[in-house]
DNA sequence: TCTGATCCTGACCGTATGGTCAAGATGATC
DNA sequence: GATCATCTTGACCATACGGTCAGGATCAGA
């Protein structure tokens, strides 16, 4: 009762409101996608009236074009543990644990993020063209480096990255389904290391990765 | 012109309609999501007057169950391939391969069927939780008799299917997301066999897979 | 040719939704 | 404490959507 830190100023209104929303549209665009999604069911999780939501964002696609700003930046973000690394074994390994423990944390943002792309990318296209484009890129390059140096097999570095990609999204955007042939019961803490590690042992020994092993 | 094979009796013309919609449907469904796709608009793809859908399809939701069904049981049977395997290198191989096609061939119902897992399966959590489920458990067997046979590693069952349903699926469900990376251009044929090929590499060589090699 | 079943469709309806607005409340600034 | 900017919100509006329906067209069967 009464935790949340009283306002008080006005930036922090904002602030405090902006966040509501947010969180409250990143969950219902992920239930119900922005199809399905309705301005008055995201006021109500977020705790405010309709009108309140249209004074902070004009419209529902410009909310949508935040939330899905939002997390194309947090994904970007789970990959700067990739260049650091001394080689495959430990960047791959750690790009597989960070996002996977996006998945498990994140779930409606992975959702959101599929949603959109699958309906190709209507608000974030040009984003995919170019920072998107530039990243992969970048990290191309540091794959084939380590081929290059011999610490992996020469596996195409584009396909490896889309087997990543859709490894670790799996488990948030298919929750479901992976809980449903869970008996219905989310995954546990020892389910969801053991999911991680079988990814990562599968996908380091499937690519040769020659390294602190 | 009139390529169409005259509809001529009631039955085919039944036959035809339906087929001409459920296409038309899974189209835009796959676009839009079911929120965001409209009767009016599946109609003009279908090329038939909205009233005529209600004809056939009571409602949006009874159509959509419809469509999600068809591509649920085209799902399943890709799977066939599995049983009669001797072993890993087969069955799994033979596995990706198909389910590969699937993503090629058809990518829209790959997407309507992510979307209405992502969605918590409103309309198909029956299926999962039986169909699914005894489907799931039969290839979970027939793998861990593989590891038990000293064919592959021991890998947990569950987690190889779903890197095999999530490496696999991604080529559809984000196939926008892979064609701005591909310089905005559909995988060409040899690409398709690339990717499959590299698929398969990672995924059988990470699980040990000893046979046929 | 007649009868009944099936198919077709323009016009229509009730509702839900995104978005607007004007009037007021609240906080900041001096 | 007066003035101004920011925030709040119930009431409202236009539109688009799913769905209905009545009346007509077409075909099957006898």
């Amino acid at each position: 009762m009464a935790q949340t830190a009283r306002p008080s100023s006005k930036k922090d209104i904002r602030r405090e409101n902006e966040k509501l929303i947010l969180e409250a549209a990143e969950k219902v665009f992920a239930e119900a996608g922005f199809g399905g999604a309705t301005m008055q069911l995201i006021a109500d999780v977020a705790g405010l009236p309709k009108a309140n939501l249209h004074y902070y964002f004009p419209t529902k696609e410009s909310l949508y074009r935040r939330v899905v700003q939002d997390i194309f930046h947090d994904w970007l973000k789970a990959a700067d543990i990739f260049d650091d690394a001394p080689g495959p074994v430990e960047g791959i390994g750690a790009y597989i644990d960070a996002k996977m423990e996006i998945s498990r944390r994140h779930p409606a943002g992975s959702k959101v993020w599929a949603s959109e792309v699958m309906h190709r990318a209507p608000v974030i296209q040009d984003y995919l063209e170019t920072t998107l484009v530039e990243w992969t890129e970048g990290r191309m390059a540091v794959i084939q480096r380590w081929i290059d140096e011999g610490k992996m097999d020469p596996i195409d570095p584009r396909h490896l990255l889309y087997m990543l990609w859709a490894t670790t999204q799996h488990y948030a955007d298919f929750g479901h389904q992976i809980e449903t042939l869970n008996a219905g019961q989310p995954l546990s803490e020892r389910q969801w290391e053991e999911a991680k590690e079988t990814v990562k042992a599968v996908i380091l020994k499937g690519i040769g990765a020659k390294g602190a092993g």
